[in-house]
DNA sequence: TTGAAAGCGATACCAC
DNA sequence: GTGGTATCGCTTTCAA
């Protein structure tokens, strides 16, 4: 591999020039210029990134925590905050976690010791993110939140508006005509919560009210907790004909329920998730409630960039998109 | 943020000695030793990559390069991937081309910039991929590819075997009673031939033959695709009574052409996809062939490790994973 | 068992 | 406009 040097000295010029040349740090005259990129040409000469960031304390690398690739619902958003980062020559390193401190711990760590410029961090477990901002913080690594806890306030953080999902999906079943709504979610969670309490707004904007029995939480956003769940409502006497699931996953579970319990959908019952990560796959076609994964990306990348170069400045604040209802999914899901 | 040089004067010893003791690279008397690591501890020290790599020319980073994150298939062979190089105390750096040329080139650079000590390669897109690993080979960078063409010959191979994955599904359906059996590929894609080749091997092993007119091939792996081809091959007045797809997407589409042609699965048609990922999605539930990418991944990167470290040698081999039935599909494909 | 010092490849300041 | 050189933080000889 070309170094510098060998750049500067076959094109016979100094390495400043060089570095000149390539960064526009100060000005060359014409022929330099051309001749030493001629050289690079020819050579196939590319800075050497460590080199550079040893130099420069800086990498212009970001990275993005995330806690599942899997999940379509992630890397969804992984894509705007790529999209963005390319942009303003950044690139991006995906930091996978699975969930797994193993794992979170491996990437905390990294990051400290490349010289990570900002990172975006998506609910890497509950408890954990408090202590990841704070490592990050402390080391004078800029970082914000995309879709995680509101319990953090000493960073920026991009969020969606979860109580307005609920309210679209039950406004949703309620305009459909249906007058006994259900609601299967995750206890313990805040995005749960939040849609739930739309959920509720959105049966009373109907004259409906919320009834306990149609009410059901569990322990996650699995299809195996929709599926468990969505038993459990059904074996009430009184069933009710349309279920808001807290996502898609979750409601996929409670469509198998839906079928072992000798019901159809949507004859016998409407079901709608929150997500629109696999909605669209569905047949029958699912309703669901779309959140601005991509831009939601693109909004925390952006924000983050900002905070790096000085741009934005003042305390934490809070960006907060706004969800959209998809009655009839299209086909956009995965590609 | 602290270097070796605040440690090794906090310590009282010479910044020699504190790398020795990171990195046991030579021999530290007990004291010393305890002394050093009190510091570090103390100080947070973390040592700084940048410097490292440019030092030693490597950076223990290993990337992968996939065609898209958002379908979940890639993802789960990215996960075998990171287990292993985790193992052996290697980052991976996660390569998202989404088939645009932009970020491929993109990544290609920064590969190179960054001192990646291996890459591994999974379909970037067809013609791009002999130009990927020229170009790495020619910078000394090990590469492998993981489920892309046959016609790479210079560097190791994963693969799965698709002659196995469409005999699979042909017999399947063969197996279940069905005697008229379609398929639907994709036009010019070694992947669909060789499937389509099992298919016809599955076929014969159960006494049938293979009938043009239940063959359709289309453009790409898409659920679009798979709609359409769908559409052309029950307008045939000799319907199947069973169909493989090549790809559990397309078979998605073909299901809604399915429901739309105004019979139902599996009553009227059967159908078999191959992948495995979105099978256990839907309902009634999906038989479909499970391809072992967790398990590729692994073996993808373990095989390159072993080239970087020397510990393989010898010319390009090629491994290949066998796939597996999956008639009632699990839940097991997101979480 | 330890320390001093020579680089790795770039950037950027100071002269000219 | 251009060149020399100190420097970033670390690894790794070579001596002691």
């Amino acid at each position: 591999m070309p170094t510098i040097k060998d750049v500067a000295s076959e094109a016979g010029v100094s390495i400043a020039t060089v570095s000149a040349v390539i960064n526009g740090t100060r000005p060359v005259s014409d022929a330099t210029r051309r001749r030493v990129e001629a050289v690079i040409q020819r050579l196939g000469y590319q800075p050497n990134r460590m080199a550079q960031g040893l130099k420069q304390g800086k990498s212009r690398i970001i990275a993005y925590i995330l806690p599942s690739v899997t999940n379509p619902f992630f890397p969804s958003m992984l894509k705007g905050v790529e999209d963005i980062a390319y942009e303003a020559d950044y690139s991006v390193l995906v930091c996978n976690t699975e969930m797994e401190p193993r794992r979170i711990n491996r990437y905390s760590q990294l990051i400290r010791e490349m010289q990570i410029d900002g990172v975006i961090i998506t609910s890497p477990g509950l408890g954990v993110i408090h202590e990841l901002v704070g490592c990050l913080n402390q080391r004078g690594i800029t970082s914000i939140v995309l879709h995680g806890p509101r319990s953090i306030e000493s960073v920026d953080r991009v969020l969606v508006d979860d109580e307005e999902c609920g309210y679209l999906a039950s406004s949703y079943l309620a305009q459909e005509g249906h007058g006994k709504i259900g609601f299967i979610g995750v206890c313990g969670s805040t995005t749960s919560w939040l849609r739930y309490q739309g959920f509720v707004r959105g049966l009373h904007s109907f004259g409906l009210k919320a009834s306990e029995e149609y009410v059901c939480l569990g322990e996650g956003f699995s299809q195996q907790e929709g599926h468990r769940l969505g038993r459990i409502l059904l074996d009430n006497q009184a069933s009710p004909t349309g279920i808001v699931a807290a996502n898609d996953l979750m409601a996929i579970g409670l469509w198998e329920a839906v079928l072992e319990a000798g019901l159809h959908v949507p004859e016998d019952v409407s079901l709608i998730g929150i997500d629109n990560t696999l909605a669209a796959l569905l047949r029958p076609r699912m309703a669901s409630v779309r959140i601005p994964t991509y831009e939601m990306g693109r909004a925390a990348a952006k924000q983050l960039l900002a905070r790096i170069d000085g741009s934005a400045k003042g305390p934490p604040m809070t960006i907060c998109l706004q969800p959209e209802l998809v009655s009839g999914s299209t086909i956009t899901a995965l590609r």
